[in-house]
RNA sequence: GGGCCGGUAGUCUAGCCUGGUAGGAUGUCGCCCUUACGAGGCGAAGGUCCUCGGUUCAAAUCCGAGCCGGCCCA
């Protein structure tokens, strides 16, 4: 063995070794149980992050663990392609705009950036040394994925789930085109509010006030805050639209903010999104006024018809205090939202789009997830509050080019929708005509491709059954996963996702555990953001202080779950633990030799240490269990430190010089446990010294993980009182000053209550401490009282 | 505005469910070359357990109110 502990040299070597072989694939083997785990494939932006990382260090960890207790492990690697982030990222690579060429040629830029963005993190995923079998590696965005992404698509829709419908989308009318969320830019400007009076039927009036006026044309409903003395008495009166004469219902809504204007709202469908969910759920109507280029459609009334949005503005504010409806104009402050392109303000407008009929499955939803075993528990809530606060479907349908295309046309003639057949698929409506001669309703024979495509976790949602073989090599054993790895970020997206889309397909739960794990922070404790300057990559910290040692950090600081800020120290603290370890690890391979058989163990101190060991197994046994690496990790990393290398090695080094075989075979046997209970965490170091300790052996990471044993506790307390005794006099021996290497000329032990064990085990106090000439007794103190151990004393002479 | 999590030595983090001396790490200080490791060993100092109230013989822990921070959603 090397003298020093060189992390990279060895991380490196075992890497390559692992996929040469082939160590984790999922075997043909049918005898052996099933694990399974739904790895989430990561977005391929091209560098693993430390937060990436992060979680998939948990999954890994328990893909090794099952490995060991002899589970046939499926452990699959996907690349969630599609995306916006993508085309923006190439768009910006090619310094060209997506709208400026053709749109598969834009595709087929995302399509080749994508596969060097996905060979970037293969590397980072190796030198992690995650246990993926590589052969079960899929991309989303390869023909034989999103056949399967079109295929739950059909199914979906002719079981019902899956409709076409109007939502409000962000519309540029510049562009004239809908833009994502994402590509809204906000900007705070000094805007007019404007105080304008509604007279109410019955009698009296109310004052609404609103930084778009020019919309009143669509106002649908006035909404105050349901709390709110002052206008509590109007509730389910009807007032009257200014200008228009509409009559429209004062409504209650939790979202009205009482203390912003008048403390009442109008209610368009436009503007806001808190506008558009008030109207959903009152089922308010839908008064369109604005056309795909922002000008004023005849719904608008002859006041503005064909005028813009600024035009209309002025036109309205001047019609308004003509008739004496406007009552105040003040300046405030507030948000605008502009197209990121070309900075023209966006409307929100109403566009066909398609809908996954989600929010009916909500309490199906909350049952599935009761049925999973969620590690931390708490972390069920995050779905429970996401769930009960959807206030709309989800739609499905985006207006991109890099993404799955949705399966379906429209005939040219009468409008009606042809969804492709099951077995059309893998099919672009964008490039290829439906399968049929005919439209089915009016026989007219052309049509036209949809050209709106799916949202990417339309993909990424159906990953439980894609990793089960569906649709054709469907192995029922990997379905539901086992596992379901993810950060808690995710749990209202991924995890939600994943129960409706299995569920509709298979009418059933899509995993069985979820393991939510926390976020990966700066050193100043915030989240990594590039604009807060505190992102570290994960080469850097996987460089300083190899991938073990950064593993071991990750999983052993804090509990499942929580936030892990990044703290060189405590990095530097598990590097350390490792260097320990390797040195101990020398020092046994060194030192002793395998024993051909296996020779009486009937020393204390050699029991004692088994006893501790087994102890040790039985707890990480149980912590596993409950996926608690935090404890189990401290558990080991404080039996090795502490009472393996500090006290047992002191007390055995003597032996070893003289060659006793028992010393021999307790050092060996308890480094290989201790080596295989670390390497589900450390996978390199332990396979290193593994295969140091052990001839003829593949690797240790298809060994089995060490069993529970029963433990006896009369020899850990025997034991304990020998350890101490031990530690006491060598504490002694530092304070007078005597160097561990240099003898004593005498020591007298007094004790009354342990004189039996300490006399029985006289030669491992004389020659742990090198002691001329060792007395121990029952009568009588000494100078030196025992700090631990009650009626114990020493007299020392150096 | 809503939800979740957190607040424990200078710093980070266990303990809280199941009440009984607050554990570990790091940093600081002192001592020690000890034949596996100075990336080590031994030791010391360092705490209003966020605040206020309640329950109890007893509260970091249970209950209530508040304050502060983080994250998600709006």
């Amino acid at each position: 063995m090397l003298k020093e502990y060189n992390p990279k040299s060895i991380e490196e070597k075992w890497q390559k070794f692992w996929l040469e072989k082939k160590i984790y694939k999922f075997t043909e083997d049918k005898t052996k149980p099933t694990f399974s785990i739904d790895t989430p494939p990561p977005y391929p932006t091209g560098e693993l992050s430390p937060g990436n990382a992060f979680n998939y260090v948990y999954c890994d960890t328990v893909a090794r663990y099952e490995r060991m207790k002899g589970y046939n492990v499926h452990f699959p690697i996907g690349f969630d392609c599609h995306g916006l982030p993508t085309e923006v990222r190439v768009e910006n690579l090619i310094k060209k705009k997506k709208s400026e060429m053709d749109w598969k040629e834009f595709y087929d830029l995302c399509v080749k950036y994508t596969k060097i963005w996905i060979e970037e993190m293969e590397k980072s995923f190796k030198r992690l040394g995650i246990s993926f079998d590589w052969d079960l590696k899929y991309v989303t965005m390869d023909p034989d994925y999103w056949k399967k992404t079109q295929l739950s698509f059909i199914i979906s829709y002719k079981k019902g789930y899956i409709y076409r419908g109007e939502h409000p989308v962000f519309w540029c009318p510049r562009c004239e085109t809908a833009i994502a969320e994402a590509e809204v830019e906000e900007e705070i400007i000094k805007k007019e509010l404007h105080y304008i009076v509604y007279k109410i039927k019955e009698n009296g009036s109310i004052t609404i006030a609103t930084t778009r006026p020019e919309l009143i044309g669509a106002c649908v409903a006035v909404a105050v805050n349901p709390n709110d003395s002052r206008y509590k008495a109007l509730i389910g009166k009807t007032a009257i639209v200014p200008l228009y004469g509409r009559e429209v219902p004062i409504i209650a809504s939790d979202e009205v903010d009482p203390n912003f204007g008048t403390g009442a709202m109008m209610i368009c469908t436009y503007g806001d999104k808190g506008d558009v969910r008030i109207q959903k759920k009152n089922n308010l109507p839908v008064i369109v006024i604005i056309d795909d280029k922002g000008r004023f459609n005849s719904n608008a009334g002859k006041i503005l018809e064909g005028l813009n949005i600024l035009e209309g503005r002025n036109k309205i504010v001047e019609e308004l205090k003509r008739h004496g409806f406007l009552i105040k104009t003040e300046i405030i402050e507030g948000e605008i939202r502009k197209c990121w392109r070309c900075h023209t303000p966006v409307e929100i407008i109403p566009k066909q789009q398609w809908f996954f009929r989600s929010l009916d499955l909500s309490e199906k939803i909350l049952e599935l997830a009761n049925q999973i075993k969620w590690i931390p528990p708490y972390q069920i809530k995050r779905l429970q509050n996401w769930v009960n606060s959807l206030s709309w479907d989800w739609v499905i349908s985006r207006q991109r080019v890099f993404a799955t295309a949705i399966p379906a046309w429209y005939c040219k003639n009468c409008n009606e929708i042809i969804v492709a057949e099951e077995d059309w698929v893998p099919i672009d409506p964008r490039l290829e005509k439906p399968k049929i001669e005919r439209c089915p309703k009016c026989g007219s024979s052309e049509f036209i491709g949809e050209k709106d495509v799916l949202d990417t976790w339309m993909d990424s949602s159906i990953t439980c059954a894609v990793h089960a073989g569906w649709p054709d090599k469907f192995d029922p054993r990997l379905f539901p996963a086992d596992l379901q790895p993810n950060g808690y970020d995710i749990i209202r997206t991924w995890d939600y996702y994943l129960l409706l889309r299995h569920y509709v397909l298979f009418n059933n739960i899509a995993f069985k555990i979820a393991l939510i794990n926390g976020m990966v922070r700066g050193t100043d404790g915030r989240m990594m953001h590039k604009s807060y300057g505190n992102v570290i990559p994960l080469d850097e910290l996987l460089e300083r202080y190899g991938t073990d040692a950064f593993r071991l950090w990750a999983l052993g600081s804090v509990k499942v779950g929580s936030d892990i800020s990044v703290r060189f120290e405590d990095l530097d603290y598990n590097k350390r633990f490792l260097n320990k370890l390797w040195n101990a690890a020398r020092y046994v391979i060194t030192y002793t030799r395998e024993v051909k058989e296996k020779p009486k163990i009937e020393k204390l101190i050699d029991l004692w240490i088994l006893n501790e060991l087994q102890n040790v197994i039985n707890k990480v046994n149980k912590y596993m269990e409950e996926m608690d690496f935090f404890n189990a990790i401290n558990e080991i990393r404080t039996f090795v430190w502490n009472k393996f290398c500090d006290q047992y090695l002191e007390a055995v080094k003597y032996r070893t010089a003289s060659n006793d075989e028992a010393s021999f075979f307790v050092l060996r046997y308890v480094l290989e446990k201790i080596l295989l209970l670390l390497a589900p965490f450390a996978p390199h170091i332990t396979e290193e010294i593994y295969h140091n300790l052990k001839e003829n052996i593949l690797t240790i990471h298809l060994e089995k993980y060490p069993e529970y044993s029963d433990i006896n506790e009369e020899i850990i307390k025997k034991g304990e009182i020998l350890i101490k005794t031990i530690a006491e006099l060598r504490r002694i021996k530092l304070r007078l000053g005597v160097s561990l290497a240099n003898n004593l000329s005498e020591v007298k032990i007094y004790t009354k209550n342990f004189y039996d064990t300490l006399k029985e085990n006289y030669e491992d106090i004389k020659y742990t401490l090198r002691i001329n000439e060792l007395e121990i007794v029952k009568e009588g103190e000494g100078k030196y009282k025992s700090e631990e151990l009650e009626n114990v004393s020493y007299d020392i002479v150096i």
